[in-house]
RNA sequence: GGCGCGGUGGCAGAAUGGCUAUGCAGAGGACUGCAAAUCCUUGUACGCCGGUUCGAUUCCGGCCCGUGCCUCCA
């Protein structure tokens, strides 16, 4: 059996998953703060979680995958000042949008989507433990977490506490023992939304959330933790921080999550797409455009997941191809049947998505398939398994195949008049048999106007949408 | 300034101490009334300089270049 391996950023080494529990396998992956549309960057990490899930279920009966929904956060009560609609207002739309845009890239749903918002007391509790701990103390209306109290702070972005005051660029809060404390609660105004707390009205800081609702939903310590890599520091960093110190693991900066995963981020013409940069694609966007959800799952599953990734047309228009070649050779092959895979041949089938998530050669695979199913010099119980193959990848993949007739067809779905269709390509197979090619090529022409285009195959005419 | 990542053929992008990645684009051929699709064949690589080795794109060192984090960020 293949082992299943992945790049593990506190150790920086590619190890073998071996679960803490193989009878259930425990994932986190930092979702979003919901005040705006999502963009490109977020799916990534999406779609990458989404196949990281799909990859254990291959192995494992039980796999919980928890993504959170922040609803609290500084840029949220901006975003409602700006525009004075009410914060639940504003959370509550753009967790609508974010979900119906992952599940447009194919994504499904996490297993457990927790809000921050309805974690609040576990919160507090776990601030009072590293209070009571001494990691944490009072100032000013906030509470912070020590830094200097947790000598293996900075382990997972391997830098040390000095090195971050030498580069700091923040100015330091008065209310601070040290540069590196970071805010674990916040003292709320009047007008801004808080809760009740031991250390007055208030909020919590942007880190606590994840610490305590990882360990909630899936308890200490859990499998993988995951999410883009400029949450390495010091959104990881801290929660490591939290995590370990509340619980007396001082010691051990895995006693929160075993395996770290960090997905590389999207460049725009060798740039890191960015707010800041202002050159950032919203997915609302491309999906607007025309562009399939899956097509772009595959641009964005077209590189390592830890690499920067360049997002083009030129990208869009290469996974457009690749994706209506394999939804056709399924549709072409509908007749020959599957078989059931015997687990050693899944695994040889899966090899590449075990190797560190290898999409890039899992989609070498893919195409090697498709081209062994076109041949004619392959037979068809040879070809029932190439197919079973490829519809495990695809699976696997999150590539929805069962969805290929309709994207092939997708004008039909709308303002297409099928029969009509149908009735110009009797008319032009007829031209056709009076050697009236003249009348054959107007047909297709007229055709070609309403979006169809035509294939003539042995097996007579066939069509799909241009 | 500190820490990290990367430099592969026209482009995108993997693996690998010696043996074809793969895709897109290009060239030639088959098929086709036309068109599309498909199949077959095919060219162009491994930033620079040293070292280790029988042999390095792959390991080690130096250099150059690009890029990311150190501040909200997937």
């Amino acid at each position: 059996m293949a082992q299943i391996q992945f790049t593990n950023s506190l150790t920086r080494k590619k190890e073998v998953f071996e679960p803490l529990d193989p009878t259930h396998i425990r994932l986190y992956a930092c979702g979003p703060t919901v005040y705006d549309y999502a963009h490109l960057g977020n799916a990534r990490m999406a779609v990458i979680f989404d196949l990281l899930r799909n990859v254990l279920e291959t192995r494992y009966e039980k796999v919980t995958y928890v993504s959170n929904i922040t609803d609290i956060d500084d840029k949220i009560m901006t975003r409602a000042k700006e525009t004075g609609k009410d914060i639940s207002d504003i959370t509550k739309l753009y967790t609508a949008i974010y979900n119906e845009d992952m599940a447009a890239l194919g994504n499904r749903a996490p297993t457990i989507q927790p809000h921050a918002t309805d974690h609040v007391a576990e919160m507090i509790a776990q601030i009072e433990q590293l209070i009571d701990a001494g990691h944490a103390y009072e100032s000013d209306g906030h509470v912070l977490f020590h830094v200097p109290s947790f000598p293996k702070y900075g382990g997972l972005s391997g830098r040390s506490r000095d090195e971050q005051i030498a580069g700091a660029r923040v100015e330091v809060a008065s209310y601070k023992k040290d540069a590196a404390d970071f805010v674990l609660w916040k003292p709320s105004s009047e007008d801004e939304p808080g809760w009740p707390s031991p250390w007055g009205r208030g909020r919590p800081g942007w880190h606590i959330e994840c610490s305590v609702m990882s360990e909630k939903h899936l308890g200490l310590p859990f499998d993988i933790h995951g999410g883009g890599a400029d949450l390495k520091f010091p959104h990881h960093e801290n929660e490591i921080a939290q995590s370990c110190c509340a619980h007396g693991n001082e010691g051990d900066l895995s006693a929160f999550a075993k395996t770290w995963i960090h997905n590389g981020f999207l460049t725009v013409e060798g740039e890191k797409m960015s707010k800041s940069l202002g050159n950032f694609t919203l997915i609302r966007d491309v999906l607007d455009e025309g562009v399939d959800g899956i097509v772009i799952r595959l641009a964005l599953l077209s590189a390592s997941y830890k690499k920067p990734l360049d997002w083009s047309k030129e990208l869009i228009s290469r996974m457009e191809k690749m994706l209506k070649r394999i939804y056709t050779v399924i549709l072409d092959t509908a007749e020959i049947g599957t078989i059931d895979l015997s687990e050693t041949h899944k695994n040889d089938v899966l090899a590449a998505l075990y190797n560190d998530l290898n999409t890039p050669q899992a989609f070498a695979d893919i195409h090697r398939l498709l081209s062994d199913l076109e041949r004619g010099d392959v037979s068809s119980e040879d070809k029932e398994v190439l197919r079973s193959e490829l519809l495990l990848l695809c699976d696997t993949l999150g590539l929805k195949p069962e969805n290929a007739e309709n994207y092939l067809n997708k004008a039909d779905a709308s303002t297409l008049d099928k029969a009509l269709v149908q009735k110009l390509i009797t008319e032009r197979d007829a031209a056709k048999q009076n050697k009236d090619y003249a009348r054959a090529d107007a047909l297709r022409d007229e055709l070609k106007d309403m979006g169809i285009a035509l294939k003539d195959g042995p097996e007579g005419t066939t069509w799909e949408r241009l």
